[in-house]
DNA sequence: AACCCTGTTTATCGCTTGATCACTAATTAA
DNA sequence: TTAATTAGTGATCAAGCGATAAACAGGGTT
């Protein structure tokens, strides 16, 4: 390559964003950049990622780890609507149904290179935000779908799940999870159809809660429900 | 602190190893490194941890990276003896006991904080080794878990399992496996049984899968997938 | 004694890193 | 038009990185 050349760099015409805007912008490439590289991708590479130069990266965000900590927001806020809670509590449809269609909503935000690959960089620091994130899914997920299970199985409700039910409903739900892992981050190949992963994954998690949890007329209402 | 002492440093009475046990042992000590510090770390602090100074490490390893190559190899292949294909094939045993032992051997062997960080860092890194390591557990453990499970239901042997077999076997390793992930790498709350966590999930999974794909229920199954 | 071999340290090199400062170009306000 | 404000750049700093070279220390052999 030749030396340096003090050519004039023709500035981008682009349209002035609002500082806010052009902020957000910043945030969301380099979420993007951080998911490839992970935190240790240096300032510089960043910012010629986004076509400026290092120095003003330091304009809008204080330091890295600043930047670092918008990334995690928004990787953690953006997917966790309110919906959720109220689709797996619906018993006007059957139970089955309810969790198909959650783990279908809840994979098509969470399955995809850029939050996997976040997610697991962050749980890797130890960071605070990760393990918070552990409880929401046990409290406003799991937690509901146990009680669900208990009340379609003729079970006694009860205030909190028991620790064995919990646990499984953890292994049934890191199942599908570690479905997007394999594919996005191992990269390794998975079933083409995810859709059939989740139904299949849910139709043996009902018949295993039966079959491990369920009283006898319980567990047979749940196979035979299942069957029909 | 006080300028840079040049006291002749006591050096320590240490019995003096082989080099080749010296060397093993530079790598397991790096091995807890950068479980913690990620392969990020730097080769000051791993020096210091070995309680020696930095350039020595060059002296048994000609860099950093010939130092992690051998850190995988060692992880990777510490786990995997040939016995577990033989108990998993072993047909004299009722299946759901075989998987119950194997699964009891298998996270003792992989339930760490050392090897599933070491795991995940090195997944993160797209490694072809990681690649590979999925590759094992499919064709040695899987597959072999799905053979037995369809000579249990009675249902007609076949050389490869289906797509939709292993990803059902999948997601029920998985489900397990993450159990260590949360425990290890979260730090989060588990079920403090892990016999327990094993033999439910062995449960729900013996009776998932004749649910999904056992010979009586076919029938019926493929109505409800039709259906759905 | 003299020698060599090997494990170890001190000092240092070139490079990259996160961060700062002074300056210029572009936009907005008067 | 001019002044003020903001967006962006080039040069540079101190610290840390991986890696190298040369000197040193101690035991074994002759």
């Amino acid at each position: 390559m030749s030396k340096k050349t003090p050519v004039k760099r023709a500035r981008a015409k682009q349209r002035r964003l609002s500082p806010e805007d052009r902020r957000q912008e910043f945030v969301a490439k380099a979420t993007e950049f951080f998911a490839e590289e992970g935190f240790g991708g240096g300032t510089r590479a960043l910012a010629h990622r986004l076509g400026v130069t290092q120095p003003l990266l330091y304009r809008y965000f204080p330091s890295k780890d600043d930047l670092i900590k918008e990334v995690y927001r928004t990787v953690y806020l953006e997917p966790f609507g309110d919906g959720w809670e109220k689709l797996l509590g619906d018993r006007t449809r059957p139970l089955r149904e309810r969790l198909k269609e959650f783990y279908q909503a809840y994979t098509g935000v969470i399955f995809s290179r850029k939050w996997l690959r976040i997610y697991f960089y962050s749980g890797l620091k130890g960071l605070e935000i990760n393990r918070s994130y552990v409880g929401i899914v046990r409290d406003k997920i799991l937690s509901r779908i146990i009680r669900e299970c208990r009340h379609e199985a003729g079970l006694p409700a009860q205030g909190k799940p028991g620790a064995a039910e919990l646990e499984m409903a953890w292994v049934f739900h890191s199942g599908i999870f570690y479905y997007g892992v394999r594919k996005f981050i191992y990269e390794a190949p998975v079933l083409e159809s995810k859709e059939q992963m989740i139904s299949d994954a849910v139709d043996a998690f009902l018949a295993g809660f039966a079959q491990v949890f369920g009283e006898k007329e319980g567990a047979r209402k749940l196979a035979v429900r299942a069957a029909v």
